[in-house]
DNA sequence: GCGGGCCTTCATT
DNA sequence: AATGAAGGCCCGC
């Protein structure tokens, strides 16, 4: 399997989004130096190889909406609650 | 709520 | 190599 660089980089900032936290589109963008990307990191995260392993639930949009998500039948909110939770029970 | 713009990948030609 | 389409988006009006 080969990723473009842009994929690599994206999927390195997502799996360093800490448990329990969510970035937007947008920050995602940003912080690989491609303020203008946003869409297509949609588009990686979208048909990214590692759906199970990367965090993609955690990017959500700007202002607090959810965005779209195919790759399981709950919510993005819900994992995040489910994260927090998580995060309550091994403080 | 609608419309236009941005960036990357993929399928065709 | 070039062109066109699609996409989990964002901002301004």
């Amino acid at each position: 399997m080969k990723l473009t660089n842009f994929e690599k980089d994206v999927l390195r900032y997502v799996l360093t989004i800490p448990l329990g936290q969510t970035r937007t589109y947008k920050q995602v963008a940003l912080a690989i130096n491609r303020p203008r990307a946003y869409r297509a990191v949609g588009s990686v995260l979208r048909k990214n190889a590692f759906p199970l392993i990367i965090p993609c639930h955690r990017v959500i949009r700007s202002g607090g909406d959810l965005g779209k998500y195919s790759f399981s039948k709950i919510s993005k909110k819900e994992l995040i609650n489910l994260e927090k939770k998580i995060k309550n029970v091994l403080k």
